[in-house]
DNA sequence: TTGTTTATTCTTTTT
DNA sequence: GAATAAACAA
């Protein structure tokens, strides 16, 4: 690093970026618009800090909401101010938050080791909890519990500080709920998302001691995308920043889509009311997009009343029509913009730089069928992820009862997979011996607490105890996590069970299970010292989103939310329908419709060069075909500002739409996605697969004529629901009806 | 106790 | 239509 050069001739600044990363005055609030350069501004902050002010990295607190953009932000500011961040504090709430814990989790009566839960395991844990309650799910469902729950922790309120402003029955009920939940998850060494924030809160608030020190560390503290944090997140801030003001905070009030999460966008509006003397600067120059796009992003969102005032503008005048399509259906629409996608790919826009955006992830598998058609290769982010699956979810199970014993929830999913005789009683025999020893499932069964029983399932307990034991001395004696699960796989039997079953969906598992392995082994190479715990924790913390990177040349498919804080050339933008986006849940209430706006809004802003739209007239929901109206939120955008094709016009207006994208050969191109075998099956059928179609007429040696009422499935799975001329229905494999058309 | 069939609810969005 | 839970057979 040179001494004469200064950050600032390092990196490019316009004069609103530069202010804010140059100004000393603190507290301070940056206003950024969608791609006014708000990662620039932050990372060139933090490099300021260090060069110019002298500060030493570690006394620097930044956090973002991803993984991704924390990885991003690390390895600007390593690139800009020729440093290495590693050991930095950059990274998203939850995981800086597990750092201090783990550094003082004694001081809140946890060990070092505690497991976090995540939604799945909260889901299993609430379920157990209101079983105990004897609360049935019929009269209080365990979502919403969980949801209020989440609710209660987010405002950093205690069961007892719930329990006077509890009214009526269902509400008492809720706070017992939340009390005996709260208290199994002590009991278990275990911490939800939501306290991985709130005990940190909690934490700092009460020892003074500790508070004193993180205060001292976090000299500066940095927030990015502030306008999704929700109230215990401010307070962290406040905690750790408030006492010195030096607290440095961007967002924009636009793109505030996680109010359902808890989000409060109070936080950034009212900023200055919490922290006075802030300086509040604007970002208004926009570097991504077209002028059309912004024209019709920023009529979109005027839809809202009320939003901080700000005005964005680009030095990229013109560019290509924003596209708003009419379709007769899900499948039209689909098709087309596969179509579409490939022809601009012809044109020179790799498949990389393009997304289709969608409301919810079960949109995404019209796509996937369309792009798959047409072997195009396609990369669908988010959604079920690799880490949901259930034979990952039980190999993460295995491997966190090594570590923690404590953990029954874990203990719950795996001890009778596979399957070892210990089936319903003998389950609740364990849990009865457990509780009256006042200890944990596994405690039991490692101290033979399961005792004389009978049969079947003491040999099952018996090899449990067995493999358990052996997996804590690898441990303890310091084996990798990668050995561990090698040798759970094999001595549980799970692989075995795996293989002697032989379908095509175990088949997908092993493979599965191997790529787990090899995920281990890999990481374990970048950093050879990882501990399990350390492993354990990266995985439930990190999400779909973390891994994405463009490098792969395939047309992305992701939900709007998971879309945030990304750019594409070329966006797609689908199922702009009214009760789609804005979803029907959020009819009633004007500000979730406002939040439905600002998705909308967000997905139009990551378009740089083109945007299309489009709705249908018809969609396939819950296995029938509604009929859907556009969304309100395109019904005032000005026609002036986009040009409209009604694909259901048939021929006239689709030409026009292939004349304004020329028209090139298509091209063969290999999936990126690895193929599972099941997926290789379908394609081998597929060759010969025959074709149905919804309301066409068939003959069945059997059963005589009739209509074809549903298709589902495809390949060797599909299957069709027929009305037969004598009034029944019947639901066939179609590999197997040997249908004729008449 | 296990594996199969039937009934039910469900879809927002995710660290 | 799909995934899951309850109900049922073996």
């Amino acid at each position: 690093m040179s001494t004469q050069s200064s950050i600032l001739d390092r990196i490019l600044l316009n004069p609103q970026q530069r202010d804010a990363v140059v100004c000393d005055r603190w507290p301070q609030l940056v206003f950024a618009g969608a791609g006014t350069g708000k990662t620039r501004v932050l990372t060139a902050k933090i490099a300021y800090l260090i060069e110019h002010h002298r500060v030493n990295p570690y006394h620097i607190f930044a956090a973002t909401f991803t993984n991704k953009a924390a990885a991003e932000m690390r390895t600007r500011v390593e690139n800009l101010a020729g440093i290495s961040c590693a050991g930095m504090w950059i990274g998203t709430f939850h995981s800086l938050c597990a750092r201090i814990l783990r550094q003082q989790a004694g001081r809140i009566g946890y060990a070092p080791s505690f497991t976090i839960y995540d939604d799945n395991d909260q889901m299993s844990l609430i379920r157990t909890v209101m079983k105990e309650l004897e609360i049935d799910e019929r009269t209080m469902q365990p979502r919403h519990a969980l949801n209020l729950v989440s609710t209660f922790k987010n405002a950093c309120m205690t069961p007892s500080d719930c329990a006077p402003n509890a009214q009526g029955y269902y509400q008492k009920e809720i706070v017992r709920v939340y009390e005996r939940y709260q208290s199994r998850l002590h009991e278990q060494q275990a911490m939800d998302f939501d306290d991985l924030i709130s005990n940190t809160v909690y934490l700092l608030r009460r020892d003074a001691e500790v508070r004193q020190r993180y205060q001292d560390m976090f000299r500066y503290v940095l927030v990015d995308e502030y306008q999704d944090t929700n109230t215990s997140q401010s307070m962290l801030v406040r905690i750790l920043g408030g006492s010195h003001g030096r607290v440095f905070v961007v967002g924009d009030d636009d793109q505030s889509i996680y109010g359902w999460r808890g989000a409060q966008i109070e936080n950034i509006l009212s900023f200055e009311k919490h922290f006075s003397g802030t300086t509040v600067f604007k970002l208004e120059q926009n570097y991504r997009s077209s002028q059309r796009i912004l024209d019709f992003a920023n009529a979109v969102i005027g839809y809202n009343g009320r939003r901080a005032a700000k005005t964005l503008w680009t030095e990229r005048t013109g560019g290509m029509e924003v596209a708003v399509s009419r379709y007769g259906d899900d499948r039209q629409e689909a098709e087309q913009v596969v179509e579409c996608a490939a022809r601009l790919a012809g044109t020179g826009t790799r498949l990389g730089r393009m997304a289709v955006l969608f409301r919810t992830n079960a949109q995404s598998r019209v796509f996937e069928d369309a792009l798959r058609k047409r072997n195009m290769p396609y990369v669908v982010v988010g959604g079920m992820s690799f880490y949901e699956r259930k034979e990952i979810k039980d190999c993460l199970a295995y491997l966190r009862l090594v570590i923690n014993a404590k953990d029954d929830v874990s203990c719950d999913r795996i001890l009778n997979v596979p399957s070892r005789g210990i089936g319903a009683k003998s389950r609740d025999m364990l849990v009865a011996r457990a509780r009256a020893a006042h200890c944990s499932m596994m405690e039991a069964i490692l101290t033979g607490e399961f005792g004389e029983a009978e049969g079947k399932s003491h040999k099952g307990f018996e090899s449990l105890r067995e493999l358990f034991m052996h997996l804590r001395e690898m441990a303890q004696g310091g084996a990798g996590p990668d050995a561990i699960l090698d040798e759970m796989l094999t001595l549980s039997g799970y692989v075995d069970s795996l293989e002697e079953e032989g379908t095509d969906e175990a088949d997908g598992r092993l493979e599965n299970i191997n790529e787990l392995l090899n995920a281990v082994a890999a990481r374990r190479k970048e950093k050879p010292g990882l501990t399990l715990a350390e492993f354990l924790e990266e995985v439930t913390l990190t999400s779909d989103i973390d891994r994405w990177s463009e490098t792969q040349d395939a047309i992305n498919l992701m939900t709007l939310h998971c879309a945030k804080g990304l750019e594409f050339s070329i966006v797609f933008l689908v199922g702009l329908e009214d009760g789609l986006l804005p979803s029907r849940q959020n009819f009633d209430d004007n500000a979730k419709i406002e939040e439905e706006c600002r998705l909308l809004y967000v997905g139009c802003t990551r378009a740089m060069d083109r945007l299309f739209c489009s709705h249908t007239d018809q969609r396939w929901r819950f296995g029938s075909l509604m009929p859907m109206t556009p969304s309100r939120f395109l019904a005032q955008v000005p026609e002036t500002l986009y040009t409209f094709f009604d694909h259901t016009k048939a021929a006239a207006a689709y030409e026009k739409i292939s004349a304004a994208t020329p028209h090139v050969p298509r091209r063969q191109e290999r999936e990126v996605r690895r193929q599972t075998p099941r997926e290789q099956a379908y394609d081998e059928y597929s060759q010969e697969e025959i074709q149905y179609r919804i309301g066409q007429h068939v003959v069945h040696r059997n059963y005589g004529r009739g209509k074809i009422l549903s298709v589902s499935g495809f390949g060797p799975d599909m299957r069709l629901t027929i009305l037969f001329h004598d009034g029944t229905r019947k639901k066939l494999m179609a590999r197997f009806a040997n249908l004729e058309t008449p």
